[in-house]
DNA sequence: GTCTATAAAAAGATAGAC
DNA sequence: GTCTATCTTTTTATAGAC
């Protein structure tokens, strides 16, 4: 692999482990093994490294949010993604960087990270509808805030996980949304519109 | 005011604004104005100060968890916290301290953190189980698990207000989660126990 | 308790040979 | 493109006078 790719591939696990304060020029070095000035030929500065790296830790999660966006039951894609294993004490890769003052000060870094949940809120909104629409969710219910509760629940999830260092509280919460979604799912507003009728 | 008590109070607005990593003791003797000496004289090191700094902001925080033990409906209660206003951009003091590598892996500054969300669970967990005794939440909703997701969605609302830069994603998932929990109000399993009767 | 001076180490780059 | 050497600034303290 040549110097770039693995310079941007270390750097990357560097974010996601450590984020981008406490991530150190030395630290790249001595992970990836490339040399001081290979690093500094082609990359300006620690920022710019930052920059293609973050890119990249977008780029791979945003495969993972698609799996919303798939066919059959939107209910139970829905479930299937909050349920879907995890490593939650790692974290979320995109969402750990909003912590960082230097990232979240920097719009520039701050923007692959925005459009990221933007992207993934277009995705739940969807399938949220889809749901909605298939008489599995009360219509009632505004898919764009809730769209953003789910989203929460596991970017908080994290949160929880990390200050227990235990997963548990992280799938609790998951389990808890599904909970509540299923309990959700009798439509007491879907069946008044049947008694409209 | 003393010195002493000056720095902490410093220290623990950096640790909220910037955390752990990006906060330097000059940073610390510019915004308080304690000479160094002072600052070596009352903490050995930046970690003894960051221990207090935390466990003040910890302090700070409980008061308004309590409220969730208050008395009357307690499902009014859960609507009130979710809905609270925050400033959403800032984040949570005690939550962004997961995300500081070197205060997760520090089982000493990491404890105040485990501490508070322990405590936090506590109380959502109290206040949830009285819901369900006013037969005012489902009563096949599981109260440890549920606590754990509103307050992931709390959480989780602060990284995703921070990386849109925008308070509009915080509160559609607290409200979302508010929607969600009026929509489990709706006990059809209670129905059901009525009917068994 | 506070002040000023000093200092070892790391962070974040730059220079210039190869 | 890579390597080694150099360099400035900041971090994180320590020392010792007052």
């Amino acid at each position: 692999m040549d110097s770039r790719e693995l310079l941007v591939e270390t750097m990357s696990d560097l974010l996601w482990e450590r984020g981008y304060a406490d991530t150190s020029p030395r630290d790249i070095r001595e992970r990836s093994g490339v040399g001081q000035g290979s690093m500094y030929h082609h990359f300006p500065s620690k920022r710019d490294l930052a920059l293609a790296a973050l890119e990249r830790n977008v780029a791979a999660l945003l495969p993972a949010v698609s799996d919303l966006d798939g066919r059959g039951d939107p209910l139970a894609r829905i479930e299937a993604y909050l349920t879907r294993p995890r490593d939650a004490l790692k974290g979320c890769k995109v969402g750990r960087m909003t912590q960082d003052p230097q990232v979240r000060e920097d719009p520039v870094l701050l923007a692959p990270v925005a459009r990221a949940f933007a992207q993934a809120h277009v995705s739940w909104v969807r399938v949220l509808r889809e749901a909605i629409a298939a008489g599995k969710l009360r219509d009632d219910l505004a898919p764009e805030r809730l769209a953003h509760t789910l989203m929460a629940v596991l970017q908080g999830g994290y949160v929880l996980a990390i200050a227990q260092q235990d997963s548990a509280p992280f799938e609790d919460a998951c389990a808890g949304a599904v909970d509540l979604l299923r309990a959700a799912a009798t439509s007491t507003s879907n069946l008044k519109n049947d008694r409209r009728k």
